[in-house]
DNA sequence: ACCCGACGTTGACTTGGATCAAACGGCTCG
DNA sequence: CGAGCCGTTTGATCCAAGTCAACGTCGGGT
């Protein structure tokens, strides 16, 4: 069932959160720079995770949770079948892990859909730190929150939106987080496949695709393999709009 | 759109964590007899909300999550279309209103399902207490996580199962709650309609009438109305498994 | 006690997306 | 440079669930 022993390299090199252009975005927000440097402290290492290599498994011990500096992953679970189903797509300055908090095992996969490096925190250590630094702790609350939310949100997506819907929503969704992080809005390159998308959304990777050639026929994207250009973006969210 | 002015019938009657017999399933749990005390102040008031009241609405500011100490809600939002999203159900010893901490406002609406009683724990008194007591921070990280994880399986059962898999985690999921509260596993009382089980599982209300039918025809459960029997637990979670 | 309206069931028909199948494009590796 | 494979596209067919419609049932209010 695991793919045959793949080796995770991993490598400790030592950052700064003060020194992270991600810290915006990121649970040192809005912190002094006193409080930062505690959190340098916190953050012990670094983990490079190679393109298709494993951050963690479902049911290994749960330690730590991760925050995304670079790269890009998918978090899932392998159903009895086999089947996957991806519950996510992470990309830097978000966290990683935080469903394993629960159960104190981690409940998913993540796997780097590129070679990507995350910061890896302790996570009693955060818990100890958030009991001082009071903007930290109400960070992470938020971060908790907002994934909440985000779920509550995919729920809607798969509880009443159709294929072309759904897709518009993602790619809506994709681009804005580009944005964020000082991409372009409307030209990306997917790090995952028809099959992980259609995975995620719930539907068949054929879906997936004849949802994204609708879409290049109707003018409001460009779609080369991998490669998305959003010709239309109001055109988008009409289409999100017209049944929800 | 709104329900003509209805009254929010709140009265504060002191009540204490110390004392109320849901405490292990609540934030509470494992907390040190002096440390509860401390929890006894914080949660100031009771709030009594009458079947079919909101406890909050969507986009109201959020100072407070809550606990339910009786009763049972629904959460959900409003589509611009006028239809209803139903987002999860909630009943005694669950919190209510984690969503409402990422955006300082709620983003979904509360609605009582039965004559209830709920907590109202302000939310910042409850950051700072679990600055002074590592258990209950700990006790609150795990309910956020515990969310996180039941919204994911939600995700999955949309994504991936059929109507009658989809009803039947929802029934098994319903008696594994009873159950835990005390009740009976196997014989309970929806609250909820069929309309409102639909849009939680991505289903119109027909195909969730029809699907109660079906289980019944195979005496998997009995139905009358929204009384359910459960005759078969390993029967319903055959089901389950056949494609998932 | 009765009526009304909300909720639930069932049947007939339609349809969006799944499934099955075939062909193609673009990597990677020998 | 060519072979082979993975991922993608597109077409044809099928089926689970949605839609529309009619009827049945329960419970609350006067």
């Amino acid at each position: 069932m695991h793919s045959p022993a793949i080796r995770i390299s991993s490598q400790s090199l030592q950052v700064a959160c003060s020194q992270c252009n991600l810290r915006e975005l990121c649970l040192p927000y809005g912190l002094h720079s006193d409080e930062v440097e505690k959190l340098d402290e916190m953050v012990g290492m670094r983990r490079r995770v190679k393109r298709g290599q494993h951050l963690y498994r479902a049911g290994e011990p749960f330690e730590s949770i991760f925050a995304v500096r670079m790269g890009f992953f998918k978090t899932g679970v392998i159903l009895e079948d086999g089947r996957e189903q991806v519950t996510g797509f992470q990309m830097s300055g978000e966290l990683l892990g935080l469903d394993g908090i629960s159960s104190e095992s981690h409940t998913c996969n993540a796997v780097a859909l590129e070679d990507s490096d995350v910061c890896v925190i302790p996570f009693s250590r955060l818990e100890h730190l958030s009991r001082e630094i009071e903007s930290l702790q109400h960070n992470f609350h938020k971060v908790m929150s907002r994934e909440i939310v985000r779920d509550q949100g995919i729920m809607m997506l798969l509880g009443s939106m159709h294929a072309e819907e759904r897709l518009a929503a993602f790619l809506l969704n994709l681009s804005q987080r580009f944005t964020t992080r000082g991409f372009s809005p409307s030209e990306f390159h997917l790090r995952m496949t028809r099959q992980e998308i259609g995975s995620y959304l719930g539907l068949k990777l054929e879906t997936v695709s004849r949802a994204f050639s609708k879409f290049q026929e109707g003018n409001l994207i460009s779609v080369q393999q991998k490669h998305i250009h959003i010709l239309d973006i109001p055109g988008l969210r009409r289409i999100l709009r017209k049944q929800d």
